[in-house]
RNA sequence: GAGACUGUAGCUCAGUUGGUUUAGAGCAUUACCUUGACAGGGUAGGGGUCGGGGGUUCAAAUCCCUCCAGUCUCACCA
């Protein structure tokens, strides 16, 4: 069959794929085999493929075919998140932009339309993932909000708080106005933005004067209930039991002494808001101030506020900025530059805010989490994350899990009155409640919680409850642990932290033995990418351009673990470029004519041994590194072995004459060796291994690259490679000198060369000579026992001497230059051996073996300086 | 404010417990080649006093101290 001069990706990614699929090599039950196991990280259930998700599930598809290769059971499960707040605006928005508000909608009706949501789009990031290859078993694809995974969610909040590690408290809460819920501590991002320090002056009580404070909010005015300063300033002295007036309102409030204040900022004088901020409200309820809240849910001003009922709080703020102004209050204002917290979903500014929430006791949770990471029971990839870990793990706190929402799992806890009823069904805390009040109590009389979790209270029991964990131990005891975890170093809190917590509080183990971290995919000015940025190209055009290969290549040649990908098109064309010179090396020895009679001559056979020797070499090294999760280094190392050491090096040497043909020896090596590197290129690159798998030979039902046996590496000749190394040197030199002097590469010409063991060895070794003939385009190559009578350019490898003799005039001059220049080089090498050598100290504390080695280099320099100047004498004598 | 990490070629990074020439790879770059598998190719170069300065050692890119620069995490002062 005729193969196109260029790679076509396209057609053949999709054929593959529905092979795989229809051959079931995704799927995974138990066995007697050892499982290799591997969840993906949940995407967003509505989300779009990223870079982000191409990267990290490339990675894991590269560990699970390579398990898969080795004879493991191997098992990658696929699903979605239901990403409560994320999932829960687009509903909201996609029906405002119908004309339906939330608030409009019972509870029911809007969990109608997020579901209807959810079956229309959710998935379509699966569906994505083929496109890049990935191979999970797809008949176990769960979501976090489906019937099994949301029991387990409430079976472990009803344990949890059985074992009172669960509880419910008012307290300060990050409140994301827009989302209108609370969120965790992680859930907040930080960042220095610009603001401005206004200086508000308040007249005191019965008194011309006035007490300056300093506050960058200045519309939470409304809700001061006191003006803080330090005992010990004395500016402030005289104001003992007196009290200032809040101006617009006219509200007297008191003036008190709490240690909390700075002198050294603003005025010293700082004014105190209990219901708006996290300080101010301790403050408030150690000196028992009143408590006015002044914002609405979605932080517009409340009633409460007086002034500007409705308006945002951006708003009032210039209201009130300007009422104060116009009224004289306003003193001045400063720039000033603070960290502000704002929402990880929503991206708006977070409003403190005082509200009764379900926390968990993480102090229980984290300690044999902790212990888990600090004695590698659990491995993480790169090592320094454990640093990140410890110190949030060592400093943990609570962690709020109620959220104001209607998409997600509503909290199973019933109230009445006061009293709270945890259960995991309404008749089982209905049966609670009879038991405390008696029969009195009628099933109405209870309130269900109307809140839900936060997505990662069921994210953190993936590892269990994708097997159902908690209610079956059939899937779960043979995949559990399971064997590594990808994901982004971003939610090492978020996620990870909680997910190993989990495993020791249910299962008493880790949930997974390593975790290698993925780094961010950041554009070439290094910014993240991302959608508001517009710098993320659209994952699926580049498959469509450049081959799923293609783009797995450019992504894994670039990315080291916990190290950002800086994303350039030329990665995946380097990707493609790959794919296409491949292809066209097997087109180039398929396309060869085969003489059965042929001998297989000694060049090809040498080459043969060779090659054996670098692919066996090539192999211990990918094991090494895929052993601590090296994939880019593992890829750049085949990646070597193939294009340089058999396409350049091997094929040039065994290409017959131009229209002559091969011996089928060496023809059926290149098609074996084609078929070993299919084999261990294809966790990288799966489709057009496969491909090729099936071009190289007629292949039977079953017998395809992605259930193929792994290689074990076979003996490694390290002499022949060091020979071989020697003749690449020469080959190199020789068109280096056929470069410099403007000769056509294929000219031949004569090399001689001065006898010593070192050469006499290779050329004893059969096929020796004439591959270095062949490779150099030599007319001859002989050996001779002086210099004194070979012409030529001359050069030096290894410790042998030659001459090249080109026809043209010898420039004596230069090469006198060339050759000083030579010994200059090595003169400065021997003399700083020689002083290592010299050193008494170094030759008796050294190690014999490290003094040997000097001495050889000594040894070999010597030689070297005494070979070039021979060389001079020559050439300068005439 | 507390802590961690990083600094090696123009760019992205290797360099494994100090000891294979006076430090490597890929990409980029330069010169040359090119109608016979591949111009998405081939060949050969150039390019780094390993952030600066001290110290330990027979020996330091590698260990210690210090300074400089950058990144990140946590906590936060209105």
């Amino acid at each position: 069959m005729e193969l196109s001069s260029r790679y076509n990706p396209n057609e053949v990614e999709e054929k593959w794929y529905k092979h795989w699929e229809s051959n079931n090599y995704f799927k995974s039950t138990p066995d007697d085999r050892e499982p290799f196991t591997i969840l993906i990280p949940p995407p967003n259930v509505t989300g779009v493929l990223h870079m982000g998700h191409m990267l990290n599930n490339t990675i894991q598809d590269v560990l699970i075919r390579k398990a898969r290769l080795e004879g493991k059971n191997a098992c990658w499960v696929p699903g979605t998140d239901h990403a409560s707040i994320a999932t829960e605006a687009k509903v909201v928005k996609k029906l405002r932009d119908e004309g339906i508000k939330k608030s409009d909608l019972s509870r029911d009706e809007f969990l109608n339309h997020a579901w209807e949501w959810t079956d229309n789009y959710g998935g379509i990031i699966l569906q994505q993932l083929k496109k890049l290859g990935a191979s999970p078993d797809w008949d176990r694809t769960v979501f976090t909000m489906d019937d099994v995974r949301y029991k387990s969610v409430i079976k472990v909040f009803v344990n949890l708080y059985k074992k009172g590690k669960l509880y419910r408290k008012n307290r300060m809460v990050n409140w994301d106005p827009k989302a209108k819920t609370v969120l965790s501590n992680e859930e907040v991002l930080y960042s220095e933005e610009n603001s401005k320090l206004y200086y508000v002056r308040y007249r005191l009580e019965n008194s011309d004067d006035y007490i300056t404070i300093a506050t960058t909010r200045p519309e939470t005015i409304l809700g001061d209930t006191a003006i803080a300063v330090h005992p010990e300033d004395e500016r402030y002295a005289h104001l003992k039991g007196s009290r200032a007036i809040v101006p617009l309102i006219d509200k007297p409030i008191p003036i008190i002494f709490d240690n909390y204040v700075d002198k050294e900022f603003g005025t010293g004088a700082l004014k105190i808001t209990p219901a708006h901020d996290p300080n101010d409200y301790e403050i408030g309820e150690k000196h028992k101030l009143e408590i006015v809240n002044i914002l609405n849910d979605d932080a517009t001003i409340s009633p409460a506020g007086q002034l500007y009922i409705g308006e945002s709080r951006f708003n009032a703020r210039k209201l009130i900025v300007s009422d104060l102004e116009e009224k004289e209050f306003l003193v001045k204002t400063e720039d000033l530059v603070h960290n502000v917290g704002r929402s990880e979903r929503t991206n708006v500014l977070v409003e403190p805010r005082l509200s009764l929430q379900w926390y968990v006791d993480m102090k229980s949770l984290a300690a044999p989490a902790l212990a888990a990471v600090e004695n590698n029971e659990i491995n993480f990839y790169p090592e320094k994350y454990k640093n990140t870990y410890r110190h949030w793990m060592t400093n943990i706190r609570d962690w709020c899990i109620s959220r104001q929402l209607w998409w997600g799992q509503r909290i199973p806890a019933w109230y009445y009155n006061e009293d709270v009823f945890v259960a995991e069904t309404e008749e089982e805390a209905f049966k609670l409640a009879q038991e405390k009040y008696g029969n009195g109590i009628s099933r109405d009389d209870l309130k269900q919680d109307e809140d839900v979790l936060d997505t990662w209270f069921s994210s953190w029991l993936w590892p269990i409850s994708v097997f159902d964990g908690f209610e079956s131990r059939e899937d779960l005891s043979y995949y559990y642990p399971t064997s590594v975890l990808v994901t982004g170093w971003d939610i090492i809190f978020l996620w990870v932290a909680r997910m190993i917590m989990a495993g020791y509080e249910w299962e008493n183990t880790f949930p997974f033995k390593d975790v290698y971290f993925t780094g961010m995919v950041r554009d070439k000015k290094r910014r993240k990418m991302s959608k508001s940025l517009g710098n993320s190209p659209d994952a699926l055009k580049l498959i469509e351009d450049y081959g799923a290969d293609g783009v797995r290549f450019g992504m894994l040649s670039c990315s080291p673990a916990g190290g950002d990908l800086l994303f350039d098109d030329k990665l995946v064309e380097n990707g493609r470029n790959f794919s296409n010179k491949i292809w066209n090396a097997v087109r180039f020895i398929k396309g060869l004519k085969i003489d059965q009679s042929l001998e297989t001559p000694a060049k090809n056979q040498l080459a043969q041994d060779w090659i054996t020797s670098q692919l066996n070499k090539t192999i211990l090294g990918l094991n090494d590194s895929f052993k601590t999760y090296r994939i880019s280094e593992a890829l750049m190392n085949l990646y070597t072995f193939i294009w340089n050491d058999f396409f350049s090096w091997f094929i040039e040497l065994i290409k017959p004459e131009y229209g002559k043909p091969i011996d089928r020896g060496t023809y059926d090596f290149c098609i074996q060796l084609f078929e070993t590197c299919c084999t261990l290129l294809h966790p990288f690159m799966p489709f057009i291994t496969e491909e090729i798998w099936h071009q190289i030979k007629d292949r039977k039902e079953g017998e395809d690259c992605i259930n193929s046996q792994y290689p074990e590496a076979g003996l490694i000749d390290d002499r022949l490679i060091s020979d071989f190394n020697l003749l690449k040197s020469i080959v190199s030199n020789v068109r280096d000198i056929r470069n410099k002097n403007q000769m056509p590469p294929k000219e031949q010409i004569d090399v001689a060369f001065i006898n010593n063991p070192e050469i006499d060895a290779c050329m004893v070794r059969n096929g020796f000579r004439e591959a270095l003939l062949h490779k150099a385009y030599l007319k001859s190559f002989e050996g001779h026992e002086t210099g004194e009578k070979i012409d030529g350019i001359s050069f030096i490898c290894g410790k042998t001497k030659f001459f090249a003799q080109i026809q043209k005039e010898l420039d004596v001059e230069e090469e006198i230059t060339k050759l000083e220049e030579e010994l200059k080089y090595q003169q400065g090498f021997v003399v700083s051996v020689e002083k290592k050598l010299s050193n008494e100290r170094f030759v008796n504390n050294a190690p014999e073996a490290v003094v040997e080695k000097e001495r050889k280099k000594l040894s070999d320099g010597q030689a070297r300086i005494d070979a070039i100047t021979k060389l001079l004498e020559k050439l300068r004598k005439g």
